[in-house]
DNA sequence: CTGAAAGCGCTAACAC
DNA sequence: GTGTTAGCGCTTTCAG
């Protein structure tokens, strides 16, 4: 690895100069730069990121935390916000945290030796004591949350509106005729569901419905607890949803593999919605209305954001809120292709 | 941030002591060293990483390369290499390149200037040029392939052994009475898929079954090729398979889709397998049968092969083979439950 | 326009 | 056991 060092030794300068080519910090001879810049491409040379982070304190690095379990929907807003990062010269160090982690302030404090220039958090599942770590962090950091928490201080947000786009499903289901709707919520300490599933109690109430606290299920965003979800309002609930909605598309699909282990037709019997658009939900059958988050957007935002934040220390809190689309499926409408046309 | 030179000063001591406290790596007065520990406490010190990499040339980062397109069962191998890489003192920075990905090589240097101290790569997506590139940095970094490319040279490499698995799942279909099987191949180029292929060919000749190109489709990673096989053994080859073998679950998953759409019920009328056992294949309707790659075990392996190289520069290239688990469901087995008992 | 020199936070000889 | 010192590769005053 040739070091600065030599590329000023061989190009007959000081290091201060290639330093200069290289950052374009102060003037130089155009013929000395085309020299230098000639021995930086013999060389091969490139800077070290260390050394440059050692002196400017800064890392080119963004730290992402996303959940620890498996929702495909991290993966896909994870690599938007790898390619958004990218597009800024940085790169991504990523840490899954969740329920089930250990020391979740020690992962986030390790981040920060690692001189992250910045941090964005992907609905965090943290426990008191982290969270407060993690605020603090925000005066001195730049942090944007995605899905943020339920919090009185006001931080960096990016998210899609959740009340409203709940608010979207229920109507297009109040169209087709539903007037019993079931909800399966995900973890109540979430903003993020906490806005869906108030956007499901209020359109109901719009819509002159009743809402039934045995037709709300709290599940926990895995598939799993969806398929326990639809059991239960199958099993245990005085009565019987016409459709169900799901406050992810996870959780969705297990309704769905639910209902259909009991022979009900879908959308026939049971209508079933979720919410994110995750690439599965086209492929599950029927496949799944759902509204979508458009995660590349979001993406994009959260790292303009930090950016901002970077270079205004003191800018002023953003919350950017973006509009889920409807998505209608199979699941909903009868008339829709029950396969995808490809 | 405190640096340990406030550390030194605030316990009286020099910042060698410090460093050796820290570091353990010379005798320290237990006096000394408990008031030493009792100031980095109190002083919420923790050392600087890119100072610390500055001089010893480690940063305590692992380089992930996964493909960029979107197959959850990359985002479960991440989640169990970071995992693994944590238990070291390893955090993972991440990069996805892909088919698609412009300057390949790029990416890889970029890698090389954060000083990564190893690298994991996961089925390569590369140029010539760019895997040239990745063999000669082999040579002086640690690099594991997992379900590598087709190489002359050695390399340290974890993968599941794709040939005696489909040998497995043929196995299954033969007893099962099958005896025209479709094969959907993935990706050529790479060894992984080869193994594979070999695996049906050879297991068909063993059963004296015919090899029939028109019943090997070539698709590409993608839950769409999947679909777009499936179509072409119904519309445009000769024969009909009665069970269609697919190198990977997400093409799986498509095929299924299109036999779906075409009317035709798994497995009465097609059985359908895929490779992998990703998360989502249980919850397909009907689940999907498949080869288990052992995720966890093999992330791990992959983990201790980086260190053991890490350790030992010039140690033996090493190539660890994991065996994939059959997991019977019903794309293909009539008599296993048609949905998941959670 | 260019260079010498200091120093970022840390580790590792080398002395004591 | 402990401290002094040099230096990792780079940026950045400060002089020229």
């Amino acid at each position: 690895m040739a070091t600065i060092k030599d590329v000023a030794r061989q190009a007959g300068v000081s290091v201060t100069t290639v330093s200069r080519v290289l950052n374009e910090t102060a003037p130089v001879n155009e013929k000395t730069k085309k020299n230098v810049l000639k021995v930086i491409e013999e060389l091969r040379y490139s800077p070290s990121m260390m050394a440059q982070g050692m002196r400017t304190k800064k890392s080119k690095t963004l730290g992402i935390i996303i959940p620890d379990y498996i929702n495909s929907f991290y993966y896909e807003l994870f690599k938007d916000l790898e390619d958004a990062a990218r597009k800024h010269g940085y790169n991504i160090l990523v840490t899954s945290i969740g329920e089930g982690t250990q020391d979740k302030t020690a992962y986030l404090s390790d981040l920060v030796n690692r001189n992250v220039d910045g941090l964005v958090v992907c609905t965090y599942q943290g426990d008191k004591a982290s969270i407060e770590y993690l605020l603090k962090l925000a005066e001195t950091l730049p942090v944007v949350f995605i899905d943020h928490l339920n919090l009185d201080k006001p931080v960096n947000t990016v998210y899609t509106d959740g009340y409203a786009g709940i608010k979207k499903i229920v109507q297009h289901l109040y169209q087709l005729g539903h007037r019993e709707m079931a909800y399966i919520t995900s973890i109540p300490r979430y903003k993020v569901n906490n806005d869906r599933y108030q956007g499901f109690a209020d359109a109901l109430r719009e819509y002159g419905l009743p809402l039934r606290p045995e037709l709300v299920y709290e599940g926990n965003y895995h598939i799993e607890s969806g398929y326990e979800a639809a059991r239960h309002f199958f099993t245990a609930a005085p009565v019987r949803p016409t459709a169900i909605v799901s406050a992810t598309d996870l959780m969705a699909i297990g309704a769905i593999n639910y209902l259909k282990s009991m022979g009900l037709k879908i959308p026939e019997d049971v209508a079933v919605t979720g919410f994110d658009d995750i690439h599965m939900s086209r492929w599950i059958s029927p496949p799944v209305t759902t509204c979508r988050q458009p995660l590349a957007a979001m993406a994009e935002q959260a790292v303009e954001l930090f950016l901002h934040r970077s270079r205004h220390p003191h800018a002023k809190v953003k919350r950017i809120i973006f509009e889920g689309e409807l998505m209608i499926r199979r699941s909903t409408d009868p008339a829709k292709e029950e396969f995808v046309q490809v």
